[in-house]
Formats: structure tokens, sequence, C-alpha cells
DNA sequence: TACGATACGAAACAAATCGTTTCGCAACCA
DNA sequence: TGGTTGCGAAACGATTTGTTTCGTATCGTA
């Protein structure tokens, strides 16, 4: 549905089918390039700040070929996002849920807490007016993180590890809000310090 | 210094020091027509549609008078907020600090629950890029909200009610976090059976 | 009552932004 | 080589934003 979501499906195609197209291909040059401006430009800028012009300028490539490849600002910045190294990391095995999710926590947190941070924060505030961007904020980056935090409160759960008697919704709400909250709110205090303490904490609130 | 707060200033001079100024005074039908149309376009449209011309429009008034009263948007729908009736309600005196807490969560959740809800989140949210925008949402809301409930968390610790070993902006960003980040994430399920459930169980987890 | 000061609303303003379209050229496949 | 698609530069119309101008209205005070 989402474009990034499209460009997915497209790499993936391209594994799967081979899909032969004709005509020019799309320039990977051009690609890349535009992410890296993107990404480049929000190290000084807001991503409401940050303009489709500035991109296209910065990249040297027209306003057409973004237009082209993305419905809008938000799936630029979010194809930027994930492009980056380290952000898909995977996790090790876990030997217990508790410690699958403190590890989850953990590695959340770290994305937020460089300079993605702010960027992340600004696409979650983006979708609260926009629709559009709603939908590629959850469906890129939202419910994917949402739903591994839930099979693993779920699991848990089944294996006594946490309290049954928890909603599982309130259970991720209670896992994730402080941490968003303290992004939005006070950013700079989403340090290491709080990385090290927070996960063990939140997930002793719920264990058994 | 916002000008929410210069308002306020005005008003309790008007109060303490009679303040006399010449010239032709301002109009307090212009001023309640403003937050009025405010609050009625919020209803039908997120904050970052609303625009002044739609207020001036809608309040019969001419855009000038806007904008020598309030210095951008931001300021005027957070007027409008605390303008409505039944939004700085006082609380009962509670009989200890996990009751005050409680009830403080409780109306946090009321005014999040209804249609200022989402005015709220869009608020917080533009906040997050606008420098302006921020001091006007921390210093006439956010802050407020957090120095009660930090007020609670603390004295709640002296009394050996909480337990002390935790941080108190960690408490702070337990017990608020997960009512912001349902906010924000599913504000259909910032519902009724939310409010009654959720501040006990917060407070619970924060308990001695 | 007249005057100075300030507020009011309508209108016009420049500047910026947005997404689209047009165009000539480039790159690939059959 | 011809067909097809991507590329980038430029210009576009439509909006939006906050400011300024201007004539009028409403107050306190001389």
């Amino acid at each position: 549905m989402t474009q990034a979501a499209l460009q997915n499906n497209d790499e993936n195609n391209s594994e799967a089918t081979p899909a032969i197209k004709k005509g020019r291909p799309r320039s990977a040059k051009s690609k890349t390039a535009i992410l890296k401006a993107t990404n480049s430009l929000l190290l000084h800028m807001s991503v409401q700040e940050l303009s489709i012009e500035a991109i296209a300028k910065k990249a040297k490539v027209g306003k057409t070929t973004i237009y082209r490849w993305w419905p809008n600002k938000t799936a630029v910045v979010m194809d930027a996002l994930i492009s980056q190294p380290g952000i898909q990391s995977p996790l090790p095995t876990p030997k217990n849920n508790a410690e699958a999710l403190i590890m989850q926590l953990d590695k959340l947190i770290r994305m937020l807490n460089g300079n993605n941070g702010e960027t992340i924060a600004q696409l979650f505030s983006e979708a609260q007016a926009d629709e559009k961007a709603k939908k590629i904020f959850s469906g890129t980056f939202l419910t994917p993180l949402l739903d591994a935090i839930e099979f693993s409160v779920e699991e848990g759960q089944k294996a006594r590890e946490f309290r049954a008697s928890l909603d599982t919704k309130m259970a991720i709400d209670l896992l994730c809000g402080p941490i968003f909250f303290r992004l939005m709110s006070r950013p700079e205090e989403l340090n290491d310090d709080f990385r090290e303490t927070y996960p063990k904490e939140a997930v002793r609130l719920i264990s058994a």
C-alpha cells in the first residue's frame, strides 16, 4: 500500500520473479543520491522544514524523479531512514521472553537515541494529522515494532513469565509508552543511562 | 514568555493593578468569537489544516486582530483549549498520594478522551518541530501537568507509599507515557474502560 | 466637545511552497 | 534501429503565509 512497501515489493519481485521490464531502467545512482541527501539534510533541519525541492537540489536530481517514485515527503524520509545501515539488524536469540523484550526495548532506545530519534518523533507527529503519513509510518515502522513486542508479551504470558492478568495492549503501552513519551517530551534524557536501566525495569513491572 | 502566558498576565494585572490604558480597549467580543470559532473549527479539521484565515472568516474578524494578540496559530489553539469550561476543574482533596495520582491520571485521560484529545496530540506533535510551539505547549500544558505529578510522586516516596528506588523522572514517564502513547498510536482505545483500569494499575506499579 | 491613542476589519501585498506538466535527451530491450 | 521508459531542467497555476495599509470605531482625557 505505502510506497515504502511498494519499494520493497519491487525489490522482492526482482528476486522472486525476473519481471523483465522494457525501457530505461531506474537509475540506482539517483535513488541512493536522493536517500543520502535526505538523511544528510535531516541532520540540520526538521522533517517539516525539509522540502522535496531541497532534496532534489542536494541530490542533483530533478524533482520529477522524486515524485515519480515516492508519493510524498513522508515516504522519502521513511525510506531514507530504513536505508541506513544497522537499522534493521537482527537480534540474537534470547533464552526467554523477558530477555527478548529487554533486547527489543534496548534496540528501540538505541534507534531513537541518535539523530534518527528526532526524525522518527517528527514522523510520528506528522502521522497525527496526515492520514497518508500515518499509513506509511504505521506500516513501515510502528506496526512491525509493536507486533514483535506483542508476540513476546503473549508468549511470555503463556510461559507464565509475565502476569496473565495484564491486557496485552496495556502491556505494550506500559513497555513502549514511556520510551516514546520521553523521546517527545525530554529527548535529551533518552540517553545511555536510560537505555541501561529502563528495559529491565519495565519488563520487571509486567513480570509474574 | 508565551502569548498565552501574557494573556493571563494581562488579566491578572487587571485584577491586581488597575493599569489604566488609554485608547480603544480590546474587544472582548472579538476575543471570544475567535476562541469559539477556533474550537468549532477544530471539531472538523486538524490543527495543521486550520488556518488563521479560516478562524478570521468564521469569527467575522480581521486577520489583523488575531495576529495582533497571538504570535501564531499554536497560541490561538492553546488559548481556545484552556478557555473551555471544565478543563481546569480543581481536584477533590485526596487522602493519600496514591489516590492523588489516580485522580490526576483519571483527569488527564478524561481530557484526552474527548474531542480535545486529537487537538492536544496535534499540538504535542507540532511542538516536535517548531520551537515556538514547543514553548507554548510546554509552558501552558505539559510542564504544569508534569510538575503536579512530580510533586505527588515525590511526596508519596517520602511517605513510603511508593518505591524510593525509582527515579522521579522515570516514574513520571511510567505513569504518563502509556497514556500519551495510546493517544497517539491507538486513540480509539483511549476510552472509559482504559480510564477506569489504567490509573489504578499504573500507580500500583510504582507502589512500595 | 475635541483630541490623542489604540483597536477594529477589509483589502492588497510580496514571498514562498506545492505538486504537475512539458520538453528534449538518455538508456535499455527486442 | 525502433519502441519504451527514465532522466533532469524549467515553468506553470494554485495556495498559503504573515505583513502592511487604510479608513473607521471607541475609549480616556484635556
